[in-house]
DNA sequence: TTTTCTGCAAACGGTTTGCATCGCT
DNA sequence: AGCGATGCAAACCGTTTGCAGAAAA
């Protein structure tokens, strides 16, 4: 497996981490008059965890930020990043208990496939029949403003155990 | 509008009013040992909600049942409810904000259109393709169990003010 | 220096839990 | 009578808020 990648691919790793930090200093400046350190360091773990396709609590991102910076707050964290899921930067999961989780949006598809034992999940890409929710709005007089697709199953890991 | 409704319609109400109280009659068995006073509460208040369509919060119901039954506690409020929600009789809908509302599931859909202002959400019923979702799930490697649809919009009411 | 943002600690609100009591069976 | 379900109150936990002090501009 390992070497099979072109090298392009990191080419557009790295184009892709640019654009994010890009995008999350714009929302950052737009939203608050002062760049301030705790602003940096969520940026840059957040470019990281995209990079990883990982997802994440803000207890996991607390844990990893006070290692950089021990005396970070939790109220700072939920502000800032408040900020960016209303910007569209995050996304959040919600599961059935009640419990979330963030990740970074490849896109604005909002559409998941998440495991209903271990709660990993991973980005789809599928293709809906969106004049049929538009329609569907429309019959029960509601402007449609965007959807999300969550669906759910039993991961390889989850269903072998 | 009113006495222009056909009155099989009241015939059909009946009749489904009967088999949900029937289901959860039959699921709280399944779930308990004893049948008890708040247990009947419980369901004669759910049905009631489903025939008027409405949603509602654990307060929403704790609130009415109180009316009935002064004495009656939160926490077994949320056990009762547990066991329903557990077995598909009653869905929960997760907003973004961290909030949720449940109501009485009409079909084992779970398509939804809320409106982001004021929260009030109906059930829609649209032809998805299952079979893409299925194969989305066969190339992660996940067993597809079931999945959710909530497409968002404003209501007319909240796009008048 | 001024004003914004942060960190702390306390408050908050919804949910869960431990336990004595109630009330089905 | 026996034991399962309930009601109460306290604990819990993730999140929000008020405010004094730190640090951008």
């Amino acid at each position: 497996m390992l070497g099979t990648k072109p090298v392009t691919l990191h080419e557009d790793q790295n184009r892709d981490a640019e654009m994010l930090a890009h995008n999350i200093r714009t929302v950052f400046q737009q939203a608050r008059k002062r760049s301030t350190c705790p602003q940096k360091l969520i940026a840059e773990l957040l470019v990281a965890q995209a990079l990883e396709q990982k997802d994440f609590s803000i207890d996991d991102l607390w844990h990893q930020l006070r290692q950089q910076d021990a005396r970070l707050g939790r109220s700072t964290l939920y502000r800032l990043i408040e900020i960016l899921v209303h910007e569209g930067l995050l996304d959040r999961i919600d599961f059935a208990d009640g419990t979330h989780r963030y990740h970074v949006c490849a896109n604005k598809s909002h559409q998941h496939l998440t495991c209903v034992h271990c709660r990993r999940f991973v980005e789809v890409s599928l293709t809906l029949p969106v004049e049929q929710f538009v329609n569907a709005g429309v019959q029960a007089d509601f402007a449609l403003e965007g959807f999300t697709l969550t669906l759910f199953g039993r991961c390889s890991d989850c269903r072998s155990q």
